[in-house]
DNA sequence: ATATCAATTGAACAATTGATCAAATGTGGA
DNA sequence: TCCACATTTGATCAATTGTTCAATTGATAT
């Protein structure tokens, strides 16, 4: 038994805490969102989207300063995660944010960093 | 020269993302929040946090079914991140969230991913 | 068909991460 | 003091991550 006593474990609060938290699986995919925004490179390119409706891979390249490959990789990872949504054009694919929960999510990060708090 | 030309690069969209792109340092701060929500071990230590306001390092053990040493490890993380605060009553360490931003960011998160859609 | 450009992909690699274990703090009680 | 307990820390190791490079796909024009 290497559980605290009394005010520790196995009290109903531990138990009500555990009861309320979201399922794993809703777990999983909150974390996997969050995962998508960790990374600075991810980050900014996602921070352009959100300042321009559509952008092709070059140009996100430009932006974030990085080659075109290592773009594709990060936009792979972000259009799995359902995060960004493309179109393809001739030979340019355009790239789009393809969910609002994320503007919104990015948008207050970015306000709060700035300092201006939230914005109801 | 391996750039595309006309509707690609070196348009003044490009310069004007960039220039309307928070800074290094600030993308940077902000990708870390999220890397701290973006592990699921920690992302249930938040949301435990976020339904009982103070909970010690062996609840949380409990909760999220990890070794003390594990949850000690992360729980590191978080402080240095300023996600949460402690403060120890005899043996025992609670800690807490410090920052309301990450409340409502995760808060925000779970109700999304309810389904609920924003709650303005 | 060939050439060219935008984008994607796969393999390889260094760098980072998260869990485990053992040892060390710090705290209160006998 | 010595002991037990809650927590922290350092070291290690497997797994994951992000980038680079080379090769490939898709699309347009000649």
């Amino acid at each position: 038994m290497d559980i605290c006593l009394e005010k520790c474990v196995n009290e109903p609060v531990v138990q009500q805490v555990v009861k309320q938290l979201p399922e794993e699986e809703t777990i999983l995919q909150i974390a996997d969102m969050f995962k998508a925004l960790s990374d600075p490179t991810r980050l900014k390119i996602v921070m352009a989207l959100l300042q321009h409706p559509e952008l092709c891979v070059c140009d996100l390249s430009v932006i974030s300063n990085l080659s075109d490959s290592a773009v594709s990789h990060q936009l792979r990872m972000l259009r799995h995660l359902k995060i960004v949504s493309n179109r393809r054009e001739g030979k340019i694919v355009y790239y789009r944010l393809s969910d609002d929960h994320v503007r919104q999510l990015v948008s207050n990060s970015i306000d709060h960093a700035a300092g201006k708090g939230c914005h109801l």
